[in-house]
DNA sequence: GCCGTTTTCGGCCCGACTGTTTTCAGTCG
């Protein structure tokens, strides 16, 4: 799947068409269309050129270009561009602070090539002999580096949320704020956040400067990025940017709008206004004529004057969700709530911390009426992976408290390993007595794209397997997905009848939401499970939600959406009652 | 470079904050 690679090209030809000062809306094109290529689950190699322009932003000129890199390997502007403008200079607008303009200065006046120079003449007081330089933005430059090299990678969901929601509450209660809620990516649940964007508003008539103050003093800045009374940014220690925005309680629904975004979502909402004769910015929508008011206190309003039902914030990508809301094709997203039971949880049979009885206490008081206990098989020492001989046990174990268990069923499961030359770590005769069978990856995972594929497919046809669990094996800022050939994968489990996992652990999230918007499309049945190892991890169940959501997944598409009469007679050759 | 329910040419989203400026450019989201 190319489609990474082309987008990066993309984004890399915009920055240097930028740093040349070219065109800005043909740097948007290129900008745009990354974006789009990026967000499509189809292989970009396996497309027909017709299909090829029916992606937004993509017309006849960059549709001949990445046919021709897909032929050839090349891209013969970027190859120019290249040799125009020294790769440094990339690397020198990655400085906060730092944009093309400027780069281009620092190249041009003091032949400054990459962040190493930057540094130097920026320690020796050499910036400021330019124009428009003087001893602050050095100061900044120094900083923008530091910041720069500490690394402000994208963070896990798991872990940004928790932090964001602390410092909501300690607004909340120290502050005279009548409304406030998360934006950004943080609301639209995206699986890795670089900032958080909080919003709030006022009580009537009360200082903005006092709250922004209380905002920048909060025990855990570590760094004022700027203050205003509209807009401040700070550091926190844990190294994330929060940014704050106050407005009116007129204004609170289209700057909510605004800053979640996302910023294409937002540009095609205007656009629309435009040709509506309307106008909509972070205070309201607007008729261009007279700028008369027409709605903002309310985010729905945005949506209803353009003639739209309202858009959930997890589908606001620019991917679809417009065209759908004008043509009335919205999904009913999955929530919460839907969730009757959690399919991959393991024990202190292998290596989790609970016992069965914990386990069911955890899951009744989440709502659930069922859940699995998929301990390792025996290819994972690591994980005290069970032998067959204590699988027994613990099956005889299950039966037993089953009995005991009013209206709350344990399904007797395994997490059953692939072994690194696709055979599964246990015979049929042993998966075929268990309620369900998930298998996974946990080794090899720098075998070719062929043998990972050819391993999870065997996995997938073997007639006891019912669900695959992570499937593409990624740990978020720690491992990346091993490469499959995910439409031989995909085709395979519409054939099978086995379905893939959404694995809620914030680390992995996997699938993603691109993969299983894919495999919704291919009415490939998908589960949400938490693979908790301790009860609070159950609770990551909305992380795995969130990404159903995002991936536009009805209850219908979650076979955990169903009561365990309905859910085993789903799951391919298991014994049909409850 | 894309795109069309005003257009196949001429548009292309909108505003805040900073640092440097006397009215604004650059950067960011």
């Amino acid at each position: 799947m190319k489609n990474q690679e082309i987008a990066r090209i993309f984004n890399e030809i915009a920055d240097l068409l930028e740093i040349k000062g070219d065109n800005p809306f043909r740097i948007r094109a290129y900008r745009r269309a990354a974006l789009n290529i990026e967000g499509i689950s189809t292989s970009i190699e396996n497309l027909t050129k017709e299909e090829m322009l029916k992606i937004p932003g993509i017309g006849q000129d960059l549709s001949d270009k990445i046919e021709n890199y897909i032929k050839t390997g090349h891209i013969p502007i970027l190859e120019d561009l290249k040799s125009e403008i020294p790769e440094g200079l990339l690397r020198i607008m990655a400085v906060p602070g730092v944009g093309p303009k400027t780069a281009k200065m620092l190249y041009d006046k003091l032949d400054i090539k990459d962040i190493e120079d930057l540094e130097r003449l920026a320690t020796e007081h050499k910036l400021s002999t330019l124009p428009g330089i003087k001893s602050k933005t050095e100061e900044n430059i120094l900083k923008g580096i530091e910041m720069l090299k500490r690394g402000r990678e994208r963070q896990p969901i798991g872990k940004v949320l928790p932090l964001a929601n602390e410092i909501i509450e300690y607004l909340k209660k120290k502050s005279p704020i009548s409304k406030i809620n998360l934006a950004g990516s943080l609301r639209r649940w995206k699986d890795t956040i670089k900032d958080i964007d909080i919003l709030a508003s006022l009580a009537s008539s009360r200082d903005p400067i006092s709250v922004m103050s209380l905002f920048a003093e909060m025990p855990n800045v570590k760094e004022v990025l700027s203050k205003g009374t509209t807009r401040s940014s700070v550091i926190i220690k844990e190294g994330i940017q929060v940014d704050l925005r106050l407005v009116d309680a007129d204004s609170y629904g289209s700057a909510l709008a605004y800053f979640t975004g996302s910023k294409n979502h937002n540009i095609k909402l205007r656009e629309m206004a435009v040709k509506k004769g309307l106008k909509i910015n972070e205070y309201g929508i607007f008729t261009e004529k007279d700028n008369k008011k027409l709605g903002g206190k309310n985010e729905e309003d945005i949506y209803r004057i353009l003639g739209l039902p309202y858009i959930e914030p997890e589908l606001r990508e620019d991917t679809g969700e417009i065209e759908a809301a004008m043509d009335g094709r919205l999904p009913q997203l999955i929530s919460l709530e839907d969730i009757q039971g959690d399919l991959h949880v393991h024990s202190q049979w292998s290596d989790g911390s609970h016992t069965f009885e914990e386990l069911v206490e955890a899951a009744k008081s989440r709502g659930y009426s069922y859940f699995a206990i998929t301990d390792h098989s025996k290819g994972l020492g690591v994980a005290r992976g069970l032998t067959e001989e204590r699988l027994m046990e613990q099956v005889n174990e299950v039966n037993a408290l089953n009995k005991r268990l009013k209206g709350f069923r344990i399904l007797q499961g395994i997490e059953v390993d692939i072994k690194s030359n696709g055979s599964l770590d246990f015979d049929d005769e042993i998966l075929k007595m268990l309620d369900i069978v998930i298998a996974s990856i946990h080794s090899g995972f720098k075998q070719s794209r062929d043998q990972i594929t050819s391993r999870l497919i065997a996995a997938i046809k073997n007639p006891y397997v019912n669900i695959i669990a992570h499937p593409t094996g990624r740990l978020i800022g720690e491992r990346d997905a091993y490469e499959i050939d995910i439409e031989d994968v995909m085709n395979a489990a519409r054939e099978a009848g086995t379905a893939f996992e959404i694995n809620a652990y914030p680390a992995r999230l996997d699938f993603n939401d691109i993969y299983a918007k894919k495999a919704k499309e291919l009415s490939i049945p998908l589960v949400i499970s938490t693979d908790a190892h301790i009860i609070t991890n159950m609770d990551y169940m909305k992380y795995g939600v969130s990404i159903a959501r995002r991936s536009w997944l009805q209850k219908d598409d979650v076979l955990n959406t169903l009561s365990i009469e309905k859910l085993l007679k789903r799951l391919k050759n298991r014994i049909k009652t409850a």
